[in-house]
DNA sequence: TGACATTTATCTACTAGTTGGTAGATACTG
DNA sequence: CAGTATCTACCAACTAGTAGATAAATGTCA
């Protein structure tokens, strides 16, 4: 089991990552809102790639869990979507943007290891919705091709957290943009 | 009239801040591949928030200017936003992302000035689409929300971006995720 | 034209602070 | 005693930014 001050480490670098990007916050930063000094952020956490490498790898399975979770509620499937979408607007009521979005955006300056645990978060997140959207389809609620239509969500979704960061009411233009969206295209299609 | 240097300084930083981010280059980068020393650079830019703030000022202008090439070609509205996607694709051949994406994932550690010059980005773009999807409206080919409309269509292009740019091959994600939408939207609706 | 002054653009050399990371001592815990 | 976790003290490299010298254009006027 992750020791709590490790865990404490990464749920405060979490949260710098997704607020300020990878290369915008530093160990003594971290070191600051832990309560512990930088080198013994060291000790948990090598290097920094490596402490990144473990958040995203962290956040990953967590996201499957959300995932699994709404899956596996009784509610029907185009409210699955809602919910999910709703994963992605409550991070920004702390300014937060999905970890691997901000990371995507970081992609150029990150090492391979960390690359490839993000290339898994979408490929994860991408067969996920791709199995919610057959399903639909098989059902005959929904005709859409689900491989592509779980491309174009995720990249609203994501695109949408972008332009709200950079609005004044970040969750109001998240919700204009993705909300109106989903109803014309999932409601009972 | 701008010296050519300042603008050379402009294009190598643009580069720089497409690719990697605001926080992820510095002086001493611009300065070896403009081959000047780091101290001039300080001469036409005195802090790096100013570099930013011209920065996102020049790039706005560019893409205004870049609509309106697209308005005026005598091409169809629905070829119209093509080719508007075409911009965002294009950068991808060098790994670059649109500027304003980049500056919208690094909101946080902006300073207020760059801030508007981000939002007015957004805004212009906005309003540019909105225009092309009311002419649509208008004629009879399309039947949409023009405003909310705009803010999808920008939000799914960043969020392509973003996508390529995590994903091996960048241009035909982009591609992949971006076009059969379109199509289905736009086509002869 | 020639002499002088100003402006523009660059340079070297420096600052104070931050970066990720290390060495090695020290404490606590089983 | 051994392992776990923390500390102090340090490092070399890098950060944005400044001071002030220097050169090269450019303008002004006798």
């Amino acid at each position: 089991m992750e020791s709590s001050t490790a865990k404490h480490i990464l749920d405060v670098a979490q949260d710098m990552v997704r607020n300020r990007g990878y290369s915008a916050f530093s160990y003594a930063d971290i070191s600051k809102q832990v309560g512990i000094r930088k080198a013994s952020i060291h000790y948990h956490f090598p290097s920094k790639d490596e402490l990144v490498r473990e958040l995203v790898k962290r956040y990953r399975e967590g996201m499957v869990r959300a995932c699994d979770r709404i899956a596996q509620s009784a509610i029907s499937l185009d409210q699955q979507i809602i919910q999910f979408s709703h994963l992605y607007r409550d991070g920004l009521e702390d300014g937060q943007i999905c970890l691997c979005a901000m990371l995507a955006a970081d992609f150029e300056v990150l090492p391979e290891a960390v690359h490839e645990e993000i290339q898994i978060f979408f490929r994860d997140t991408e067969a996920w919705l791709t199995t919610l959207l057959q399903q639909g389809c098989d059902t005959g609620i929904w005709d859409c091709q689900p491989t592509q239509e779980a491309k174009g969500l995720i990249a609203m979704l994501q695109g949408a957290q972008l332009l709200a960061r950079a609005s004044a009411d970040s969750i109001a233009t998240f919700e204009q943009v993705v909300y109106p969206l989903l109803q014309a295209k999932f409601s009972k299609d």
